[in-house]
DNA sequence: ATTGACAATGATAATGATTATCATTATTAT
DNA sequence: ATAATAATGATAATCATTATCATTGTCAAT
């Protein structure tokens, strides 16, 4: 058994979570956060059970999307569709809200974040009365490496 | 065999379209569009097929389907997608570019437009070098009828 | 430490929207 | 009318995600 740490915001977040909802934080759960937390960029089901088969390969795919929804369910990551029918998911820890453009050729996803569209949004909002929960906002086209 | 009006703009374009790849617009395809232009708002392939179905119980939903993503192709329709795992289509000719707010709630969908948003959305492009093809932004949260 | 209640897991089946396949039928240009 | 080819309907396949369920793990209370 490999030692890890687990002082980290985000195990004791989820922990915290776990707790409130009347759940452990487990060690399926402990691995699949740590793997989580350490792959770059917007990562699908998928991609995370090969990494976390690389550490334990009894875990299962089905715990893998549970957690996730758990980490989403928690605020520790946020999911996302970009290309059809796959879900990838990111860290929101610390990160800014942010939008995303996705290129369609390299399939990159890159972010920004402009504080006057978020206004403008709201001001739309309003003018209809409606409230805002959260909100989904993506580019699409061709990125600058791919031109 | 019912009698339908077939000078629609539509229906036109639907045949240009069709010809200009090599096919044709034939009785199937025209009672899907028929159809399809008969309802209201954003509709489900699913639902479509439902109404399809009263008008010639023979058509299958996979040419639905398939007629659909010619719709979209000859740009008479576009498809989004708000709640999970089911796309919803609506009728995009004579209709200016709009976003969404999509109702949590009542899962209604209305539309607004904002230019100065999308202003700011080919600011932000050309910052990253990024060129737009198209985007999705959908608001979501509680409408007016749901308080 | 042991136990009992219950949560979590892994394996696998089920779901459900969308696509692919393919034999049959329809359509068009000639 | 006919040959070439597109379209259709029925059905199977795909594939991401969920549900099921028997087994195992976890924790609080004794």
């Amino acid at each position: 058994m490999t030692t890890m740490v687990l002082n980290n915001n985000e195990f004791e977040i989820l922990d915290d979570y776990l707790r409130s909802v009347g759940q452990f934080l487990t060690l399926p759960r402990k691995i699949i956060l740590d793997t989580f937390l350490k792959v770059d960029g917007h990562v699908s089901v998928k991609d995370l059970c090969k990494e976390v088969k690389k550490k334990d390969s009894q875990i299962s795919p089905a715990t893998v999307y549970r957690t996730m929804k758990l980490l989403v369910e928690s605020g520790i990551a946020s999911e996302n569709e970009f290309a059809d029918d796959r879900k990838l998911f990111e860290k929101t820890l610390g990160k800014e809200h942010h939008d995303h453009m996705f290129c369609t050729l390299c399939k990159k996803v890159s972010e920004f974040h402009n504080e006057s569209i978020e206004k403008l949004q709201e001001d739309v909002a309003q003018e209809h009365l409606f409230e805002i929960t959260h909100h989904r906002m993506t580019l699409f086209g061709v990125c600058d490496a791919c031109h």
